[in-house]
RNA sequence: GGGCGGUUAGCUCAGUGGUAGAGCACUACAAUGACACUGUAGGGGUCACAGGUUCAAAUCCUGUACCGCCCACCA
């Protein structure tokens, strides 16, 4: 090894696309073939084609990154499976947006020169993203990368759209739809968001035909009321009993409604009457089915007026306006009050939801729904945090039909074909349907395409191959984990679910992880549009992947939010620092020796050896049961505190002699060997680039290909832990004692005394607490400090000039601390309930911290006697 | 309206019955042969609030407040 290219500083930029490219070369990140090996699979939640790399993106895909590594290491044949989903309106919104900056429209060039162009623009943009994610350290297999629209995935969907309708759980239907009036497409329910807004509540009077007076109706939404088909009343409600049945003249428009009986009026609301537009209110809608009342629509899809008449053209707000304008000055108007009223926003462009009449494809997804419910019931799919199981199955429970069509050109078109008469034939293509079709012609394909859902829920298995009974299907399905986002549990997650166990007959993975959202560290969100977000790739160039990844994996738990901010990325790469400096310390003191099996182990090598095995438990639990911040604390802990602050310290005057140094070399370079193998799923790349260098036999080619590390089960050694710890909290108080004196650390005293057995550590006592003689007995000095601590008492001379009244202030506080730590002991244990009660273990302990208490407060005495 | 998280040091967070912890920030000291992206020693908290259970509560129970998320058809 060439320690002149190891710098003191760990340069990332130069490290990372070295190793990624090397792992690539090295087909490492292929699924092992090894047929013995259990397979691990993740198929990655596929990005949009339109995104960029994000701070969720730098969590999630690292975390499943972490996952495969883990994995590989501990012995599965793991696949990552990545790809990209097309996206449907995101992308056609884009690819929208730049036509018209380019004064075209997607309406002037057609559909098929438009789809065309979206297809151009996926090939030159399309895979920054996947590129990103290299710069991350992800694992991924890109040879089976796919993507939603790859002509066999098509397929699949096509082949899974027949299949359902053939057996009705696709079907049409008409029915009051979310529609986004600015894309122009209808949207799903959980396309949506609600939202409560300032509006109005108006009063208007609709007076009965038969001039017997009038009915005041209370509405937020009067200009629907030029669809109003009736007015509505509880069939309970005694004000209006006896005016059933008569019919009621519509201001503005002048057409005869009825007045009806239907429970969904609330006599408690308004006056108990409510207006019925069928067409454009899902309640509405219900009320006029079960009244068999006519349905007209009176808006176009971009919400304007298509009644012909007056307010022709209008925009639904102008209309209002107008029509509010015209009721007043007809006498119609009785009040306006201000009202909450509950709004719908569109999820994708921020528009207002318009409901609207319209026929559209739904699938059913209650009744798939039923198996999935069961199966989790059952345990077949493991939710972390466990809390998103009770969640998942709420919503499964009360799922709803799915409006699956949308009025979009970019996405896979809905293989319907229709004869003349309006015969629908589900088929792979036009042939085929006109095969079906047989007699009668097929005159066109339905111009709707499916929800982007659609194709995304078959991802777990379309990815790896299926309908096509394939190797990868074989071995890999079902997949081990889904990692995602909260927010599409009832997206993407139910979906999944729903198809895996009905298409493929079994659960699409095993466990579903749910990550952090990654917020600022002010709590506020990252984004793109507010300006706050945070761009990775920044980050990655300044501080390096390694250190990005430990910054938010190490923050992963069973937490809903996880605050992001820079100083968290360079806390981490100054752990990088430590752990490239640390190496350097340990080859340069390994160089050029010749290793052998180690001599007699020391009480401070077999702490060692213990915290390395309790580091490598504790991390490999944590891995496996997702708790990533367990394992890096648990790493970060061994690494800096133990193996560095203590290990490497005590052993130096070791190292620098020839006939002690190969215990310690051994030792240093079991642990650091073994410490790079357990961190490098959260840092593969520095873990990578220190292996390369370490001076092993039967070394692997890469750390990311070796095994997790084994150890002799003698390593396990709690009495050289109590040990090893009681002596680091003496050579800490003799620090302290020092400190006190104003003795700047490291440099040497001549002389301590110590009263005790120090059980042969006065080596490593002597040389910790920087002392050149240990001597047991009392000092003759006349002055000197004195401290009791694991039993053993030190007492440190003292030379020269001290500020005695820091020194006094120090020990009074001391002092005093310590009496009423004391005066709480004591009354605890004069307790008599504590003493019964209290498991016996805790007692006896107690017993011991206040004898140790009571000699620690009176070598403070014996001191303040000194400076009185 | 229902449900779920959270509230612990200045900041970001660990800590599921036994004397409150980490990192950063802060104070003092330290150019020593791994590292100043460092080391040593310190200061700093009524664990949101109120009740309860217990010998003992940050931790368990009940309620309240505030923050966040999800779900929900009231004109």
């Amino acid at each position: 090894m060439d320690l002149s290219t190891m710098a003191t500083r760990y340069d990332a930029s130069s490290t990372e696309p070295k190793w990624y490219e090397k792992w690539e070369k090295a087909g490492l990140f292929k699924p092992d073939p090894d047929p013995s090996k259990p397979p691990y699979t993740i198929t990655i939640p596929p990005p949009n084609i339109t995104g960029s790399l994000h701070m969720g993106h730098a969590l999630c895909y690292p975390l499943q990154d972490l996952l495969g590594r883990f994995k590989r290491l501990t012995g599965s044949s793991v696949l990552i499976l990545p790809g990209q989903d097309h996206a449907g309106i995101a992308t056609q919104s884009v690819v929208s947006k730049q036509l018209l900056k380019e004064g075209s429209s997607a309406a002037q060039i057609g559909r098929e020169k438009f789809v065309e162009r979206v297809w151009e623009w996926r090939k030159e943009s399309g895979d920054t993203i996947l590129s990103q994610l290299r710069l991350l350290g992800c694992a991924f297999d890109w040879s089976r990368s796919r993507f939603t629209l790859d002509e066999e995935y098509h397929d699949a969907v096509l082949k899974v759209f027949i299949d359902w309708f053939e057996r009705g759980l696709i079907f049409r239907g008409k029915r009051v739809v979310n529609w986004d009036p600015k894309l122009q497409t209808s949207v799903s329910d959980i396309e949506t968001l609600r939202e409560t807004r300032k509006g109005k509540l108006y009063h208007i009077r609709y007076p009965f035909t038969d001039g017997s007076g009038e009915i005041v109706i209370a509405t937020t939404r009067p200009e629907t009321m030029l669809a109003d088909v009736a007015v509505a009343v509880h069939p309970s409600d005694a004000r209006y009993n006896d005016k059933l049945g008569k019919t009621l003249r519509l201001p503005l428009v002048n057409r005869d409604i009825p007045l009806i009986a239907d429970i969904y009026a609330d006599p408690a609301f308004g006056t108990g009457a409510v207006k019925i537009t069928p067409a454009h209110d899902p309640n509405d809608y219900q009320v006029g089915i079960r009244h068999g009342l006519d349905m007209p629509v009176i808006l176009d899809p971009q919400a304007r007026i298509s009644l012909e008449g007056k307010y022709f053209g209008l925009d639904r707000n102008e209309a209002r306006r107008d029509i509010v304008k015209d009721l007043e000055e007809g006498g119609f108007l009785v009040k306006i009050e201000d009202h909450e009223i509950p709004i719908i926003i569109s999820d994708r462009s921020g528009e207002v939801i318009e409901p609207l009449l319209s026929e559209q494809w739904f699938c059913d997804q209650p009744k798939l729904a039923q198996p999935v419910i069961e199966a989790v019931k059952a345990g077949e799919i493991n939710f972390h945090p466990a809390r998103y199981e009770r969640i998942f199955i709420d919503w499964m429970e009360n799922i709803r039909e799915w409006c699956i069509s949308r009025q979009l050109w970019w996405g896979h078109r809905i293989p319907i074909y229709y004869t003349e008469d309006g015969t629908a034939f589900a088929a792979l293509n036009w042939d085929e349907a006109q095969k079906a079709a047989g007699d009668a012609k097929i005159v066109r394909q339905d111009e709707d395409v499916l929800d982007t859902w659609f194709s995304s829920g078959l991802w777990p298995f379309a990815t790896l191959g299926w309908p096509e009974q394939t190797e990868d299907l074989e071995r890999f399905y079902p997949t081990s984990c889904l990692i995602t986002d909260r927010n599409i549990i009832n997206l993407w997650v139910a979906r999944m679910t729903m198809m895996g166990y009905d298409l493929v007959g079994v659960k699409p993975f095993s466990d579903v992880m749910i990550y952090a959202t990654v917020l600022r560290e002010d709590g506020r969100r990252m984004s793109k549009s507010l300006g706050t977000g945070i761009d990775p790739v920044g980050v990655i160039e300044s501080f390096g992947a390694d250190a990005l990844r430990y910054a938010l994996l190490s923050q992963t738990g069973e937490n809903q939010d996880l605050r992001y901010g820079e100083r968290k990325t360079e806390e981490a790469r100054n752990f990088c620092n430590k752990i490239w400096n640390a190496t350097r310390f340990i080859l340069m003191n390994v160089e050029g020796q010749k290793r052998s099996e180690p001599g007699e182990l020391q009480p401070i090598d077999r702490w060692l050896l213990s915290r390395l095995v309790e580091t490598a438990t504790v991390t490999k639990k944590a891995y496996e049961a997702y708790d990533i911040q367990s394992a890096c604390q648990a790493m970060y802990k061994f690494f800096w505190n133990e193996l560095c602050d203590w290990y490497i310290e005590v052993s130096k005057p070791r190292l620098a002699d020839p006939a002690q140094r190969e215990t310690p070399q051994w030792v240093l370079l079991t642990a650091l060997e073994a410490f790079l193998k357990m961190m490098h799923p959260v840092m593969p790349f520095i873990t990578e680039e220190l292996y390369a260098h370490l001076p092993l036999e039967n070394k692997s080619e890469f750390v990311m290909s070796t095994a997790w590390p084994e150890f002799p089960s003698t390593f396990a050694d709690g009495e050289a832990e109590a040990r090893i710890e009681r002596l680091f909290e003496t050579v800490r108080a003799l620090r302290a004692l020092r400190a006190e004196l104003g003795i700047a650390a490291m440099s040497p005293i001549p002389v301590t005394y110590y009263e005790g057995s120090l059980q042969g550590d006065e080596a490593v006592l002597s040389s910790q607490a920087w002392v050149q003689e240990l001597r047991p007995g009392r000092p003759a000095e006349e002055k000197f400090l004195s401290v009791r601590t694991g039993g053993l008492d030190l007492y440190l001379p003292i030379e020269g000039q001290v500020d005695v009244d820091k020194l006094r202030q120090n020990l009074d506080r001391d002092i005093s601390k310590t009496q009423d730590e004391l005066a709480k002991l004591s009354a605890r244990l004069e307790n008599p309930q504590f003493v019964e009660r209290a498991k016996p273990e805790v007692v006896e302990k107690e017993k011991e911290n206040l004898v140790e208490l009571q000699g620690r407060l009176q070598k403070f005495a014996e001191r303040r006697e000194l400076f009185s």
